[in-house]
Parts: C-alpha cells; sequence; structure tokens
DNA sequence: TCGCGTCCTTACCGTCTGGTTAGTTAACAA
DNA sequence: TTGTTAACTAACCAGACGGTAAGGACGCGA
C-alpha cells in the first residue's frame, strides 16, 4: 500500500466503489419512481452528499439510466449464455434463462432497474439497447423453437410466449421488496417453475404450496 | 332535437366526447411515454388545441391519470363479477377474469393505461386507488384458493402466481401496438390460455401455434 | 340589440430541476 | 513551502412545464 501504483489502485477502487454506491442508488430510485420523476438532488441527499458531487462519476443524469440498462443487459447475455451451455432441451435452457435472468434482475445494483424508460435515452443510446434487447429476445423464441423441435416445449407461438414471460419476470421489481415475505432465491425459482409449466408438454413437478418453501440454497 | 332539454343534452354529449377524446390521448402518451415525460403541452398540440383549453375538461394533470386509474379499475372490477358469475371452477373464473381484464385493458380509452405510477397521485388518490386494487388482487387469490379446493387448480402460492400473472397481463400494454401482427381478442384469449396452462392440474387444449390463428370472433 | 355562457387562445407566472461555475479542502509530491 | 490533483460544496442559471388570467369568438335566449 506504499509504492505509488497499489496507491492508485486502491484510489481507483475507491472511486469505483462511490460510482457503484451512486448508480445504486439511482436505480432504486428509477425503479420505485421512475427516470423522471427522480431527482438527482434526491439521489444525492440520500447518498449524503450535494447534486453537483454526483457529476463527478456521471456526466449527466442520462448516462445513469444508461448505465442502468447495460447492467441489466448484461445479465441478461450472460445468463443466456451459461444457460445455453448447461441445459440440455429447449425448455431447460429457457427455464435457466429466466431464472438466472430474474435473479440477476433483483439482485443487481440491489434493485435492479426496470426494463423500460427507454424514451428517456437518447436517440443513439436507444438504438444500441433497443438492438441488444432484441437480440435477447430473439435468442430467446429460438429456445422456444428449440424446445418445441425437441417435444420439450408444447407447440405455440414463441413470439408470443416469451413477450408474455418477459412481462411476468419484468414485473417483479415492482412488487418485491428486499427483506419481506420471499427471498430472490425464492423468487427466481418459484417463477422459473410457473413458467416451466406453463410451456411444458409432460407433467412437471408441482409447484411449491407456499413460495417460502422453495428453499435457499444459492442459484447458478 | 328542438327543444332545449334536447339541445342541452346533446351538448353535453359533445362535452363527453371531447372529454374523453382528451383522455384518451393523454393515456396514450402516458402509457408510452410515463406520466412525468407526458407534457400537457404534447397532449393538446396531438388534439390540435392549446393546453389550457385541456382545463376545461380536467382541473389539472393529475385528475387525468386519476381517471386512467378509475378507468381499468372499474373494468377490472366489472370483469371479476360476470366472470364469478359465468364460471364454474375456480380455474374458468380465473380466466375469464384475466381475458376479460386484459382485454379492457388494452381497448379502453384506445390504449389503457398503464397500472404503474401511482407514486405521482396525491396522497388521497393514492390511498383509495391502492384499496381498491388491493381487493381485486385478494379477489383474485381468492379465486385462486376456490380453484385448488375444488381441484381445477394446482396446488401453488396463491399469492405469486396472481403476482406474476398480472405482470404479464399488464406488461401487455408496453409492446401491444394497435393494428399490428395481433388483435386484441386474439391477445386476450392467447394470454388466458396461457396462464391457464400455468396452472391447470389436468392437460389443457394446445396452445396455439400462432397467436394470429387464435381466432376473431368477439369477446365477451 | 343586449346579456350570458361555452369554448378556446394568447400571454404570462412561479417553480422545479438538470446542469454549470467558481471556489474550498485535504492529500500527496517535489 | 509550493504546486497539483481529486473530491466536494455553495450558489447560481436557463429552460421546461404545470397552471392561471384576461379576453375574444360564437351561439343562444330575451
Amino acid at each position: 500500500m506504499t509504492t505509488k501504483t497499489s496507491w492508485k489502485e486502491t484510489d481507483a477502487q475507491a472511486h469505483e466503489a462511490k460510482r457503484r454506491a451512486v448508480l445504486r442508488e439511482a436505480a432504486l430510485s428509477f425503479n420505485r419512481n421512475g427516470f423522471h420523476a427522480t431527482t438527482l438532488d434526491d439521489v444525492a441527499k440520500r447518498l449524503g452528499v450535494t447534486k453537483a458531487a454526483l457529476y463527478h462519476y456521471f456526466p449527466n443524469k442520462n448516462a445513469l439510466l444508461k448505465a442502468c440498462f447495460d447492467e441489466v443487459m448484461a445479465g441478461a447475455l450472460g445468463n443466456l449464455e451459461s444457460a445455453k451451455a448447461n441445459g440440455s432441451t429447449g425448455r431447460e435452457k429457457l427455464k435457466l434463462v429466466f431464472g438466472g435472468y430474474l435473479h440477476h434482475l433483483i439482485h443487481a445494483l440491489t434493485i435492479a432497474v426496470v426494463v423500460m424508460e427507454e424514451s428517456a435515452l437518447t436517440e443513439a443510446e436507444r438504438a444500441e439497447t433497443l438492438r441488444v434487447r432484441d437480440g435477447f429476445e430473439r435468442e430467446l423464441r429460438a429456445l422456444v423453437e428449440e424446445g418445441i423441435a425437441d417435444g420439450s416445449i408444447v407447440p405455440c407461438d414463441p413470439k408470443f410466449v416469451v413477450f408474455a414471460m418477459l412481462g411476468a419476470v419484468h414485473w417483479v421489481p415492482r412488487w418485491f421488496r428486499q427483506g419481506g415475505e420471499w427471498s430472490s432465491d425464492q423468487i427466481a425459482r418459484a417463477m422459473a417453475d410457473l413458467l416451466e409449466r406453463a410451456i411444458s408438454p409432460d407433467p412437471v413437478a408441482a409447484l411449491a404450496r407456499r413460495v417460502a418453501d422453495v428453499g435457499t440454497s444459492s442459484m447458478q
């Protein structure tokens, strides 16, 4: 901790940690109140600093929103890859993606970002975000097709089914409360089970009578 | 149409029609851009009038939002009653509610209101809205319980299942586009089928391979 | 013709808020 | 001691937006 290099490292780490704290606080408020209803003064106050201090970590309010989107999409794509590698049937892969994605959605940034408010992004930012998101959705549809082909998923309209499932997942941050009745783990599992049930041709394991009973061992 | 009374009637009708037009336009914008991102100037411009004209029909911006909520909840409760009267098993009632509710959600006000942004309401408005909404959700949970009891619904956690299903339904206005690939009828039916499948203990009718094939006869 | 109500416009106000600027403090290097 | 840089604050600005005030155009009944 005495050499110039290591000092700079810890310095950079501290900076990054604070940056994360800012992002987390902003994301939390975006989720609860929406992007436009969130004021930087308020975010700053919660962090115990002034608004101007935030501008040391992010160039403007929009960058905070963009960072949220990036965070979510990174989680989505990462989960997609690992699910494709680890699942056998289409249905199993799909279940893994949704469970992991929801888990990430809740955990990242403590309570992660709502996946809407795209209209608040600049044109360039939105184009990129939509491109990534559409790619993700296309891949999910491909997994459904795969599942139909290998018999693990009942014949259906992949586009619609993916929309419906993403809706169920994306709505979770609306009602999820940290420290509430259910843990993020339990919700992710219960949701994956429920979604699986909706598209499985064969009888599938029973749903949990109470989400709280789903178990707490860590996911992925 | 010559008596004083009838004239006043048509006058009142014209007023009401314009009021609806204002509400519809505002709701559309609330849905697409969110409450805070919607400006009254913009709503007025789309209607070909000035902002001040809107104040002949609504006392303020919040009243527009409140009217949206009321509209949605009225549809929800109305559907609930008719479903309870017309369905036999718990599952059937639930399917009827969700199908009808979604149908209403899309149709009312052309594209109806997102059921969020509660934080934009005043304290009193929000209290009332939440009370009504919570009552609705409680009734839905009761239907799930009823279905579990009568064997038409697989054992599950009613609270979680209702949350998940409402998520799928409430997310629809995000991606639904008037005049797009699917009609509101088709979506409502496809969604009801999918949700039913997720909670049914017995094998259920196959899902539509393409939502567009669901059929177009009118619902309810 | 006059008074009156409805509907709407133009012009304006006050406030809120994103973003900027200038300056302060503290840590470190030389 | 002096200079430099990161981190932050206090104070402020400019624009946007909800809402209001004043008045004009029109149709109506008397």
